[in-house]
Order: C-alpha cells, then sequence, then structure tokens
DNA sequence: CCCTGATTCGC
DNA sequence: GCGAATCAGG
C-alpha cells in the first residue's frame, strides 16, 4: 500500500482525532501499526501523549528482554549526538496534566486569544468559554455547561456554491474541509458515503461544537478504554 | 502478558 | 520515504 493524499489525509485527521496507532492501522489497511507511527512523524506529528517519555535509560534489562530473538546482529544503541543543536521544540517536558484551576498554559492563553476571530457577534458576553482544565494535547477543557454554547454563534455567512452532484450535495469531501467546517469524520474513510460533519466550527477548534463535546472528553487512564459512546468514525469497521 | 508511541536503520 | 525491529513506559 503506498501513501496516498487520501491515506495521509485520513491519518492526519485520526491522529490528530486521539486514535491510536492501532485504530489508524486498521482503519487505513494494508499497513501497520508502526508504518502508521513512521508515517505520522515523517508528517511532521507528534506528541501527543505517548507512555514513553524518558530520556534515560537503564541497560539492566535490555539483554534480558531480549531473549525472544536470537542475538545474531549487532545493536547499536547509541544516539551519539554530541552537538545536536535541537533547534525547535524537541520534547514538550511535561505534559499538562489536567488541572482544576483555569490555570492555563501558553497554548491556552493562545487559543484563548484566537478565538474571537469571528468575534463580530457581540452579545455582551465577551468572555471567551471557561477554562475548566487543560487536556492532553493542550486543549482546553470546558465544563459540561460551557460545551452546548460555549461560542456564541456568528452571523450567517455568505451562501456557498452548490456542490456539483446532489449524492453529495450535503456531504462534506474531504476536498471540503477548511478551517470553518467540523473535520468530524462520518463513516468509514474509503467508503462512498464517507464524509464529514461539515457544520461550522467551534472557534479555535476543529470541530463542531457538538463533536467538540465529543472529542475532548477527559482521557480516561489507559486500564478503562471508551468501549461504548464515543468511537469515532462510527467505530471499528466490521468486515 | 497486553497495550502505547518513539526511534533506529536497512532497504 | 518506508516500515520492521527495537526500545521503553503504562
Amino acid at each position: 500500500m503506498s501513501w496516498t493524499e487520501e491515506r495521509i489525509e485520513t491519518l492526519r485527521k485520526m491522529w490528530e482525532g486521539g486514535s491510536t496507532a492501532s485504530q489508524i492501522a486498521e482503519e487505513l489497511g494494508g499497513v501497520s501499526r508502526n508504518a502508521v507511527i513512521g508515517k505520522a512523524h515523517r508528517l511532521g506529528l507528534k506528541s501527543r501523549p505517548s507512555p514513553v517519555k524518558s530520556g534515560e535509560k537503564k541497560d539492566t534489562k535490555k539483554a534480558a528482554a531480549k531473549t525472544a530473538k536470537p542475538a545474531e546482529k549487532p545493536k547499536p544503541k547509541e544516539k551519539p549526538q554530541a552537538s545536536a543543536p535541537a533547534p525547535a521544540a524537541p520534547k514538550t517536558a511535561a505534559r499538562p496534566a489536567p488541572a482544576p484551576a483555569p490555570k492555563a498554559g501558553p497554548s491556552a492563553a493562545e487559543l484563548a486569544k484566537a478565538t474571537p476571530p469571528a468575534a463580530e457577534a457581540d452579545k455582551g458576553e465577551k468572555d471567551v468559554p471557561k477554562i475548566v482544565s487543560v487536556g492532553p494535547g493542550g486543549f482546553l477543557r470546558q465544563g459540561p455547561g460551557d460545551q452546548q454554547a460555549p461560542i456564541p454563534p456568528a452571523p450567517p455567512r455568505r451562501l456557498v456554491p452548490a456542490k456539483p452532484s446532489p449524492e453529495i450535495a450535503d456531504k462534506t469531501s474531504l476536498l471540503d474541509l477548511n478551517d470553518r467546517v467540523c473535520r468530524w469524520p462520518m463513516g468509514h474513510p474509503g467508503e462512498p458515503d464517507f464524509h464529514f460533519c461539515g457544520e461550522k466550527v467551534n472557534p479555535g477548534f476543529p470541530y463542531c461544537v457538538e463533536h467538540c463535546g465529543r472529542a475532548y472528553q477527559a482521557q480516561l487512564p489507559r486500564g478503562s478504554r471508551r468501549p461504548p459512546p464515543p468511537l469515532p468514525f462510527g467505530g471499528p469497521r466490521v468486515r
């Protein structure tokens, strides 16, 4: 399988949407989890809560853990980056743990400030949605009450030209995605009816208000996965 | 054990 | 560029 535009887009969206590499690999098909991760990194996507962050390595159990593989190949375990400049932010040192207080990091302040691009809607409510905590990816986490109407609805925009085909007249395809429409996927990528929500986004977020409520839930501990409700993409494909 | 993402390195 | 092998943590 090759990385077509569609597959890359699906990978990016699912990755940003919080799906695991395994889920993405399964969804795409024909690729392994490692391929997804490798591609994601090559695309420049990375971070996201990863179990491995520590730069510290202990060589105590390395040899022991490698019993499965016959020691037939030399193991270059060195990363001699003596003078590695490391220009950009290489590692986010500490991932912001869910903070109960509105204390927001730089990303939060940035988001809050970037919220009013469509601030023509002055309803007297000049405040941005109350920040309850900061999510794993630096997302603002809002209280349940605030999720329904965090942003005052903006005045209606200009009408967009009609779609060429009535088949997809009301569907938002991959090519229709932009910064203003909800990117929440509906259905499965690759299938004819796969499309995106297309609702007007909650400003500052890639999804509409409703799907923000689905996308930005408190990340549960690894032990308890979310089986029932919030599975995006219509859940795992049943073949 | 299982899972996760990160990294390396031969291709 | 790709991804299996490997590493490392939960």
